[in-house]
DNA sequence: ACCATTTTGTACTAATAAAAACTAAATTAT
DNA sequence: ATAATTTAGTTTTTATTAGTACAAAATGGT
């Protein structure tokens, strides 16, 4: 039977709500460094990399273009990120790291790392493994709903 | 052996990864009707009771009080909700939709029931319960991470 | 009744977010 | 080579988001 106050079904509202808590989890402790959560992703996935241009960036962060430019600037006014001239494509900008950048990076990651995984300290191989499967397979549903042509669709990351 | 990629665990991108898809399907479909998803979210919720105050609203929908005000104003705008001071209390305002706002609640619900339920097409009630309860253990381990008193607190929904 | 505290909703700020319009550069077709 | 199309990034617009500060009303203790 229907619960008479559920507006979205269960599942979907489950997957906002627990979306919500981890995302606030996880930006208590970059807030710590003066970032955004989506300011520290662009770090962390800038780190240990040569650069890379926005498209890639984006794709890599799920952040939109359009949002990029905005988030990427304000790291940029910071003095962690810097943009280079492509050479090869005289329309891209390469993102890289400052040394400031790295610095931070190498300083914050590990124990960022360590942060995160603290939510998973109770969980077997198993159950992360049955979470992850969980989810994709919500991914895959939407996929199909939407009428995508298949799931995979080789974005080279 | 980690994936040198994942800046995340990959169990949280996918996590983020699978929110945006599921809203970015939700939002497909409500769009149509001119509305955000945050806005249908607060009609839906409206919908079929005899209104509330901002205070429940926000818990029922994960929208916090100060974006609701927001929201709730440029529903107001569009003729869909309306405020009425509340008799019990000076501070409160009761929120309830108009009968612009029931019909297009009434008129459009079913159909986005039918929509959102397509994800679950090939879900059986098994397939649903290991979503759920993969979502609300993380949810609880955020908890718990965060230093919660305890996961039953008991907002009167 | 009085005062301190808490609660409800609004106002304001900075940062996202998605979508559309736009510029410049690259690619393709002819 | 030239024109048409596509692609990369920026800009603009509207809305959401979290957070803080605030005013008015309610609550609790004395």
């Amino acid at each position: 039977m229907m619960n008479s106050t559920s507006t979205f079904p269960t599942a979907v509202r489950e997957l906002l709500r627990t979306n919500q808590s981890v995302l606030s989890y996880a930006a208590s402790h970059v807030n710590k460094l003066d970032l955004t959560l989506p300011q520290y992703d662009v770090i962390i996935t800038l780190g240990g990399t040569a650069g890379m241009p926005h498209k890639k960036l984006g794709e890599k962060t799920l952040i939109t273009k359009g949002t990029l430019t905005g988030v990427v600037t304000r790291l940029e006014d910071k003095g962690l990120v810097e943009r280079a001239a492509s050479k090869k494509d005289g329309r891209s900008q390469i993102l890289r790291l400052t040394e400031a950048g790295n610095d931070l990076f190498e300083r914050s990651f590990p124990e960022h790392l360590v942060f995160i995984n603290r939510l998973f300290e109770n969980y077997s191989t198993e159950d992360i493994a049955t979470l992850e499967n969980a989810l994709i397979r919500l991914q895959n549903a939407v996929a199909t709903c939407r009428g995508d042509k298949t799931a995979d669709d080789e974005t080279d990351f």
